[in-house]
DNA sequence: TCTGGGGTCCTAGGACCC
DNA sequence: TCTGGGGTCCTAGGACCC
């Protein structure tokens, strides 16, 4: 039985919402028209290119690249900060349009989405279309849609030709549409694999969709066999509708100055020990291992962890495992950021663990109630004294708590 | 004061057990 | 005289995605 998918890809997600919100209130610009980025603030040292305008493309600016580089590449280069509650609300509203439409939509992401449309095999690209202009028409900007016979297809049909299009990749069509590509425009070949596959004259998706099989299974393992089976077009994962389990819950900051101590260190670590237990309590879940991760300096990252005999998700467990965690592996070298991340989640539910974990319980039942609060009159209004002038926030983390948000993985 | 933050999955080595 | 071997768990690190 043959599928239809849809992908649907806002382009330049954060820069056309941007440019479609400040229209909105009065501005002349149209940011998409002009070179432009969203960008985050160098004074905080979070100074990269987050989305480009198609102009500033032209500049050969990437995504991912430090705020400085782009604007060497640029001088004139127009810069507007992140807004994310205005992302979501600009995602929900195209939801909202996808969903009448079909109600088998998996949200890859904030600005990505796949849609089943089996058994409408006449008129798919009818509705492709209307649903292209309706989200032009009604909110303000434009999206791509891939079509193909599976995920895969589908989204790399929406890479092509931007914006404001509608493509197919049928497994007719791949050869003369997807092989001759260059290797790394193949969904999960990075820079690393591109490189590695560069090196054996590898350079486009046909190449690597010619190899044996076996060659690649046993030079790349299984990554390998995947990316050969993506060449070739070959993927059948479901269209996954509703949220997808979430398999970890995790924050992190790069702190506008180097952490130098090991004080200011656990002051962090209890920041985002905060917003960590607050979020994995939100999905009335719990974690047993708690993983700690060190940026140096030199940007040279590592990490350390540690499985619980108990899972958690009290604030003071976290956070002492994190601290154990960190004072086992750091140096005193200079730090520019630190994250925390607990996994291996499981249901809350069983509250006869708490024969076995009093202690961790109290803190829970004080937990919950600080959460409350927090959800009720703002993350500062319940804050721990050694914030108090520190320097430091109190709670660390930049999830928006609204709803847990379906985020994106890297397989489809 | 160039380089964010949130995720998923895979691999490899060592400990430990039978 | 030679030091098997398979399985599972834990940990650190790496690759990729948006």
């Amino acid at each position: 039985m043959s599928r239809i998918i849809f992908h649907i890809d806002v382009n330049s997600a954060y820069l056309s919402w941007e440019a479609v919100y400040r229209l909105q209130h009065g501005s002349q610009i149209d940011l998409r028209e002009i070179p432009s980025i969203v960008g985050g603030d160098q004074e905080k040292r979070h100074g990269i290119v987050l989305a480009k305008s198609i102009p500033a493309k032209k500049y050969n600016i990437l995504t991912g690249e430090s705020v400085h580089s782009a604007l060497q590449k640029c001088p004139n280069l127009v810069m507007v900060p992140p807004n994310y509650e205005r992302y979501v609300n600009a995602s929900n509203a195209m939801i909202s349009i996808l969903n009448q439409y079909s109600p088998h939509i998996q949200r890859y992401s904030i600005d990505e989405a796949f849609m089943d449309y089996s058994n409408m095999e006449n008129h798919f690209l009818d509705a492709a279309y209307e649903i292209k202009d309706r989200i032009k028409n009604e909110l303000g900007f434009t999206v791509n849609i891939g079509i193909g016979p599976n995920k895969l297809l589908a989204k790399m049909a929406s890479d092509f030709k931007k914006p404001d299009k509608v493509h197919t990749l049928f497994s007719y069509e791949i050869e003369e549409k997807m092989w001759p590509l260059p290797v790394e425009e193949l969904f999960m070949v990075g820079s690393r694999t591109k490189s590695k596959l560069n090196g054996r004259g590898i350079y486009t998706i046909g190449q690597l969709a010619k190899l044996d099989r076996d060659y690649i299974y046993s030079w790349l393992k299984k990554p390998g066999l995947l990316i050969w089976n993506y060449a070739n077009g070959i993927e059948n994962s479901e269209v996954k509708k509703g949220s997808v389990p979430v398999k970890s819950v995790g924050n992190s900051t790069t702190t506008a100055f180097d952490v130098e101590t090991a004080a200011e260190a656990h002051k962090v670590l209890l920041a985002i020990s905060e917003m960590v237990g607050m979020r994995i309590r939100d999905l009335n879940s719990c974690g047993s291992v708690v993983s700690v991760g060190l940026k140096n300096d030199h940007f040279f990252h590592y990490s350390h962890q540690k499985k619980l005999d108990i899972p958690t998700s009290s604030t003071n467990t976290i956070y002492k495992t994190a601290k154990m965690l960190f004072d086992e592996m750091w140096n005193g070298e200079p730090l520019r950021n630190i994250s925390i991340s607990l996994s291996e989640l499981s249901s809350n539910d069983f509250f006869q663990l708490s024969l076995l974990q009093k202690y961790d319980k109290r803190d829970e039942i004080l937990d919950r109630t600080i959460d409350k609060l927090r959800f009720k009159y703002g993350y500062n209004s319940v804050i721990r004294s050694c914030f108090l002038h520190s320097g430091i926030s109190p709670i660390i983390g930049g999830v928006m708590m609204e709803e847990e948000y379906p985020m994106m993985s890297s397989r489809l």
